[in-house]
DNA sequence: CGGGTTAAGATTTTT
DNA sequence: TCTTAACCCG
């Protein structure tokens, strides 16, 4: 061994089973707080030790700041960088790949991913042609990009997927089944593809293409996944490519935690894992060193009234602390106004308000919160919900951008055309579809009404285009560009202004790299607004923290509020009302939330809430919560 | 065909 | 409450 690093000492028995096992299929079953990233860091840096060099180690995380973070902690234990290591997530890395060798299945290696946003645009447009005038209650783009991409990420034809989920939408079966079909068309034809095509069309690739496969596989010695919970099918057969040969695969997840069912992702990968990898050793991390004893009976309790058997029951030696709480406050407001007293018992009992967190299902249920807070003076960062990238200002920017490095993006020539005066949908299609075939921009003639506005832009365009630019450059000329239609079509321009200043300097460090820019900025776009990006890279700040139960995964605090825990609300309605594993998926949300606390743990619900689409109050807390005996649950009213 | 106005409708979670 | 669909006028 290379480093001094005390493995035996710093890891328990089954920590340093798991770390010191280098070969053969591997799945550890972590439970929440039991030293999963301390795992899966040590054996990155074991790896290394024991001589295995870092570019033949693949560390695949649910996010990039993930695999950032593991491999800077592994870099401090071995006293040397670990940045050869290569890691993302299975979208980043797939996408990387198909660049790479994508042209063997006759992808233009310059195609364009689509986000959200774009795959929705793409929708509209294929609505307009396809569904014809008078029909009704056509389910809106959001929602057909919903159903499409549960279709790619669990196999099911959109048929299947309207019978289980969306009875209500049976009727038009036969328009979104063509609908689908253009879908496809259309993003082959113009060499796009959507974050599902990566997975998709990367595991094609593994299947079909025996060399390339064979290339990609031999590259890697080691594979590690995170989160295999939360992996789908696809993902599950590129590992199972992937480790073909070597077979050293060492997955960790953890089922109870199991939270993007939405996504196609299904549990019972890890419990498949090991007759896809024979001989598959199995770990189990049952030592919690997270949170004190009474936080984690009511989270056992919790776990226990799934459906489905988890054998974990977590255990720790953290004695002491009181039981947690679940309060019912009168309406909304009055659960903020609790909250905020509670923060500031605990701040006046030095609890820093980095160890403070409120979670929350749903991004919106925090508003009157984040008011409040606001108003009482309390700093805080807000994950989730939010989506920076997709706010129209962003997109817009960006779009021009697009062009620049992909002169035959139709998407982005169309909403960028959507924007000058007097050019509508229709004129968008016509002109976009003329600069993306044959003759091009030079050959487009505009017609007087938008003429100027026209020029305006295709200047831009040729400006922006000349290779060699810095990206920030070519972001300032963008923004110059776009300053008036930002000022005479939001009401709230200087804060939009704001953002787009922030997107410039984050352009900054891409050098002249516009492609890596825009495919960065698409895959792993920054989570949070304006303050929260400046944070980084500064002392970090004393701020509490709201969040998405689905953003919070993996982080932990002091003290914790969950709110919101209203029986209707979490549970969903919608949740209840399908039952089955969706509402089993609800049950583990609820316990990833309890679990990120260490010693303090709130359940705060609001009463008398009218819910408009059952017309009846709201007022019994959650139901995963109702039923726990008050010793290991106390029960206050606000 | 573009663009503005009004009516209706919908509500998780994210790569 | 905010977004999207439908409608109508120039």
């Amino acid at each position: 061994m290379a480093s001094n690093i005390q493995y035996e000492k710093d890891l328990n028995e089954s920590q340093y089973e798991a770390v010191t096992t280098l070969e053969g299929p591997m799945l550890v079953i972590a439970g929440a707080g039991s030293g999963k990233t301390r795992t899966l860091t040590y054996r990155v840096a074991r790896l290394v030790d024991s001589g295995a060099p870092p570019a033949r180690i693949l560390l695949l995380t649910f996010t990039r700041k993930a695999s950032e973070e593991m491999l800077r902690r592994a870099g401090v234990l071995l006293g040397m960088d670990c940045d050869d290591v290569a890691g993302g997530t299975f979208h980043s890395f797939s996408h990387q790949m198909l660049r790479r060798y994508a042209f063997k299945l006759g992808f233009d290696p310059g195609f364009v991913i689509l986000d959200r946003p774009d795959c929705e645009a793409l929708i509209d447009r294929l609505k307009k042609e396809l569904v014809p005038k008078g029909v009704r209650n056509f389910p809106r783009k959001g929602t057909v990009a919903s159903i499409f991409s549960r279709s790619a990420n669990t196999g099911m034809s959109v048929e299947k997927i309207l019978f289980s989920e969306y009875n209500h939408f049976i009727p038009h079966k036969d328009i979104l089944d063509e609908m689908y079909n253009q879908y496809a068309m259309t993003k082959s034809q113009e060499n796009l593809m959507d974050f599902d095509d990566l997975l998709l069309h990367m595991r094609i690739m593994l299947a079909t293409e025996p060399e390339i496969r064979d290339v990609i596989s031999k590259k890697y010695d080691y594979i590690m996944v995170d989160e295999y919970q939360d992996t789908n099918l696809i993902q599950a057969d590129i590992l199972r490519y992937l480790g073909e040969g070597h077979q050293n695969v060492m997955v960790v997840g953890d089922d109870c935690q199991s939270i993007y069912g939405f996504r196609g992702a299904n549990f019972e990968n890890i419990m498949r894992f090991p007759d896809v990898f024979p001989g598959t050793k199995i770990i189990r991390l049952e030592e919690n060193y997270r949170s004190y004893q009474p936080v984690l009976d009511v989270t056992n309790k919790i776990v226990k009234q799934a459906a489905r058997k988890y054998t974990k029951t977590l255990f720790t030696n953290l004695q002491g602390g009181a039981a947690p709480v679940l309060v019912s406050t009168r309406d909304e407001n009055s659960q903020s106004q609790f909250v905020v007293d509670e923060i500031k018992r605990l701040q006046s009992q030095e609890v820093p308000l980095r160890e403070i967190a409120v979670l929350f299902r749903a991004g919106y249920q925090s508003f009157d919160l984040e008011v409040e807070l606001t108003r009482h003076g309390i700093k805080f960062v807000k994950y989730g919900g939010f989506k920076f990238m997709e706010s129209a200002h962003i997109k817009d920017a960006l779009v021009h951008m697009r062009i620049a490095a992909f002169p035959k993006d139709k998407l982005s020539w169309h909403r960028a055309l959507l924007l000058l005066n007097k050019v509508g949908a229709k004129t968008a299609q016509t002109l976009s579809d003329k600069i993306c075939s044959g003759p091009g921009l030079a050959a487009v003639k505009p017609a007087p009404s938008y003429k100027s506005g026209f020029n305006a832009l295709r200047d831009l365009i040729t400006d922006i285009s000349r290779p060699g630019q810095k990206v920030a450059d070519i972001g300032k000329k963008v923004l110059e560009y776009y300053r008036p239609y930002l000022e005479s079509n939001f009401d709230n321009w200087p804060k939009r202004q704001k953002d787009l200043d922030q997107l410039v300097s984050m352009m900054e460090r891409y050098g002249a790299d516009l492609a890596k820019f825009i495919h960065d900025v698409t895959l792993e776009p920054p989570t949070s607004t304006v303050e929260d990006v400046l944070a980084v890279g500064e002392a970090p700040p004393d701020r509490m923290v709201l969040s998405t139960i689905h953003s919070a995964k993996g982080l932990e605090w002091e003290a914790v509020f969950v709110i919101w825990t209203l029986d209707g609300r979490f549970p969903s309605r919608q949740a209840v009302a399908k039952e089955g594993e969706s509402l089993e998926e609800e049950l583990r949300l609820m316990y990833v939330a309890a679990t990120r606390a260490k010693k303090e743990l709130f359940f705060v619900h609001p009463t008398d809430v009218f819910d408009p689409a059952s017309m009846t109050y709201l007022y019994r807390p959650s139901r995963f919560l109702e039923r726990l005996p008050r010793t290991v649950l106390r029960r206050e009213s606000y």
